[in-house]
DNA sequence: CAGTGGTCTAGACCACACG
DNA sequence: GTGTGGTCTAGACCACTGA
């Protein structure tokens, strides 16, 4: 059973990999099927999809992380019952800006704040960098509904060492998100954000900003962005005016397997 | 290359099946390395445990997830840097016992309510049965430090419908967990819980509960715990005093791969 | 028992990084 | 070019579920 895959590969020069091949053949199926409708067996999918079931398995399980099938062993694969998550949680890092857009929220920028200085002792501990490391801080409010009438949502903090942003980056296009020009960049390549989440009471200066009184109650979270090699290029602080946004995030159970040693 | 399990199979009768003999083996080879240092080739590597180089790459995956490797196309796998991350975020469910336990904060259960009556609507709406379901109610101040200084942390309300947990399960044993005895009774299988995060201002109820004021901060999380089978076991509320706990959350950099069709 | 998903193998080629 | 991780194949056996 010699593999040669170019004797064996079905692939014109112009075709997808199987790879993408299977997870849009996958995505079709699903697509036509009612939640708890059984699939086909693997070994026939597999060979229905033209693919090895090693392959197909790939595929299979990707779509077992989000949800989208229940793979019960010795029973069969079935689409997944109406997800009891509808939209996605924290778990994916979005930009508040692309979050409002999914949702449905009207959001625009407000009154904005951009300079160039050094870090705070605070910010360089975050940032992971040496104290006073020059920094661009972008500082804004956000607001949701009809001018006249529009209310803030939220008052966020990026701070970026200029190294990765600098204030000239920040074309007229800016409309509030520092991650989403990253991720549009595609430099540096991001890896994952540690957020914090705290409440707490808005002080003096954000309770202007937010049109409310020192002392009301404020969503607070705290994120340091990771890029691939480990460094953080981005610490923000985003406030948020409760009721308006509405953050979860899915829990697995623990798996009570082998822990790792220490580390 | 047919494969002969039988009789290739390196395992005597006793010896643990190839996945965690690899684990346990990757897992050795890491703690006595360096963050940094690069580990030998996949294939070498899967040589020199005896098993396939797929069977090796299954367990390398498990290891990059959970960022204690870091694996770079057409360069090599290294151990990863001194983890960003210490402990882990909100995304694995634990209770705040096991929590408390695993921070070294001392906790106990203090003053409890613990009670069967009817699921008001909103508790049968969250736990998806029917008005009038009965429940089980269980509500408990959660304590920390010495007894006489003891000091409120959070207040803690779980509710769950009789046919999963009833008065009498809650032996004298209970301290303050329900997740935990599900965990430990084994039954039913949870699969995973979902958990809105909220910030609000106490009540007077409340305050009074965690000796503050009323419009005090609060962090509140409101969890609904599913069984594998999709159904809705518990359903919590988690209040707590700022500064005791520190939750936090890894986000993932979303893939601007193919999305999903609708569903 | 039959049928399903779960695991594993040995070998091959592909795609990328780097000197 | 060399060496690495990334993908893929065809086939086999194991472990579980449910009739």
């Amino acid at each position: 059973m010699t593999t040669s895959r170019s004797s064996t590969d079905k692939r014109s020069a112009t075709s997808l990999p199987p790879r993408e091949q299977v997870h849009a053949a996958l995505a079709t199926l699903l697509n036509g099927r009612q939640p708890g409708e059984q699939l086909p067996p693997e070994p026939q999918l597999a060979h229905q999809l033209g693919v090895s079931r090693a392959t197909l398995r790939e595929t299979m399980r990707s779509f077992q992380e989000r949800g989208l099938i229940v793979r019960r062993h010795g029973v069969g694969t079935f689409v997944a019952p109406p997800p009891p998550v509808i939209e996605t949680g924290l778990e994916e890092l979005e930009s508040l800006d692309t979050l409002a857009r999914r949702t449905g929220l009207q959001t625009r920028m407000g009154e904005a704040v951009i300079e160039e200085r050094e870090a705070t002792p605070n910010e360089a501990f975050r940032l992971q960098v040496s104290p006073r490391t020059p920094v661009l801080a972008v500082a804004r409010v956000m607001m949701t509904g009809a001018l006249p009438g529009a209310m803030p949502v939220a008052f966020l903090v990026d701070v970026v060492p200029t190294a990765y942003l600098r204030q000239q980056d920040l074309g007229p296009g800016f409309c509030g998100s520092v991650l989403d020009l990253f991720i549009q960049r595609e430099h540096p390549p991001l890896s994952h954000s540690r957020t914090d989440i705290l409440a707490e009471a808005a002080d003096e200066a954000t309770a202007g900003k937010l049109h409310l009184q020192r002392g009301d109650v404020l969503l607070r979270l705290e994120a340091q962005l990771y890029a691939c090699d480990g460094h953080v290029v981005d610490y923000s602080i985003s406030q948020f005016v409760p009721g308006h946004f509405h953050f979860h995030v899915v829990r697995r159970v623990g798996n009570p397997k082998v822990r790792l040693p220490g580390r």
